[in-house]
DNA sequence: GCATTTATTTTGACTAATCAAAATAACTCT
DNA sequence: AGAGTTATTTTGATTAGTCAAAATAAATGC
């Protein structure tokens, strides 16, 4: 019966893998679950031993078949989670995303899929995050960011890819959310700041860190 | 922070306590729990500290008001839950107890208000238990059974106290949920039977134990 | 009222997950 | 290449929850 922890642990690796299957170094996966490094090294030689995840030492580690398989489906289940609250219940998305990271651990296959089926087969979760499949298909479009974006150009936000709750009010205040159009009028890498405007509203000023966190496609 | 084991006890502390304050066994409680006796009179010497129960060494163990008001909660979360599992994601009856008996551990206050909420802010699960309110406030109404009612008179299932798969799959199929009109047409202490019909369809035999936990009230 | 049965508590051991801090390995920099 | 920095692993302890089995207390039966 894989535990709480277990899932935590193989959900973080995929995050922190990033579509790719490189190296998870042990100290980032630390930081990520917020435990100390020694921690993660036991862990990860138990799951190893599980068949979950390859690990070589002092370099890193990354899923097996197995483990990237269970990954998946802890990841489902928290973005469909997070729409759950977010389309039904109607919380604020700021604040979704610690509640998901409860419930993940605690619904079942069968309540995923009617979960699924009662918001319709979502392909993204209110953050535009892509929602695996599920048969394990996680969809890895690679966008632009605002940071990184065409200036002067109508986008459209596909993705906000930050869970801190003071981001995500700072983004739903200003009306950066999925779907928003906005264009990018200035940037300034030495400054560190990127401008853009939402239509003919005020212009905002984001830091070059906070516009990375923001996707975009151009509009259609 | 309660875990979810604290949780777990509190809550079978209740449902075994039966509305009175009487003392509650450590044997009862760890064959609830399916535990050894010795871990629950570890544990609870360990909440009793917390100043969760009151424990009476060799006579009982019984909740004080602290203790009461969260298991109360986890109850509530519980019965909502499976009243979501029921009437929105529409699962068997006979499916939801392991569910929730998961969830109740992983929603949030706020998730359980904007549930209740959203269902309607019901006095009773499918199964017809009371749910608890917010302000722990326990419905305790004291009902017949069809062990126990008077027989030839019309009365309605309000409730059905038995959450095994197999016992509530068998009432779904013949129709025994809350709601439903029966009629005791005999009775048999001495062979453990009791006969009933719904209507006009044909009788349903059921032992005496199964009959008691089937709460009835007169028709209106 | 003493022996037997039954319920409860105690003791010692174990597992999962964690931390602190010491030991080790691997880079980096001149 | 040697010194120092950084990342990782190891070691020894700790906590929560559990079990098995021995010890104790209480209730029951003749």
């Amino acid at each position: 019966m894989a535990t709480i922890a277990v899932e935590n642990y193989l959900k973080h690796v995929l995050l922190l893998a990033e579509e790719g299957d490189e190296l998870v170094p042990m100290g980032a996966l630390a930081e990520s679950l917020e435990v100390v490094p020694g921690t993660v090294t036991t862990m990860i030689k138990a799951l190893a031993d599980e068949g979950l995840v390859d690990h070589l030492p002092r370099q890193g580690v990354r899923l097996t078949a197995a483990g990237r398989r269970m990954a998946l489906n802890v990841l489902r289940k928290h973005r469909l989670v997070e729409t759950f609250l977010v389309n039904v219940l109607k919380m604020d998305w700021s604040r979704v995303h610690g509640e998901a990271e409860q419930l993940e651990h605690a619904i079942s296959d069968e309540v995923l899929d009617r979960l699924d089926a009662l918001l319709g087969h979502p392909t993204v979760d209110p953050h535009g995050d892509p929602i695996p499949s599920r048969h394990g298909k996680l969809s890895s479009q690679v966008y632009a960011t605002l940071a990184t974006c065409v200036t002067g150009r109508s986008l459209r936000i596909v993705r906000v890819t930050e869970q801190s709750e003071e981001f995500l009010r700072f983004a739903e205040e200003n009306g950066l959310q999925p779907g928003t159009a906005v264009k990018v009028t200035d940037r300034n890498l030495t400054a560190g700041l990127v401008t853009l405007r939402k239509g003919s509203a005020r212009p905002i000023a984001l830091s070059v860190s906070a516009a990375g966190k923001i996707l975009v496609e151009p509009e259609k």
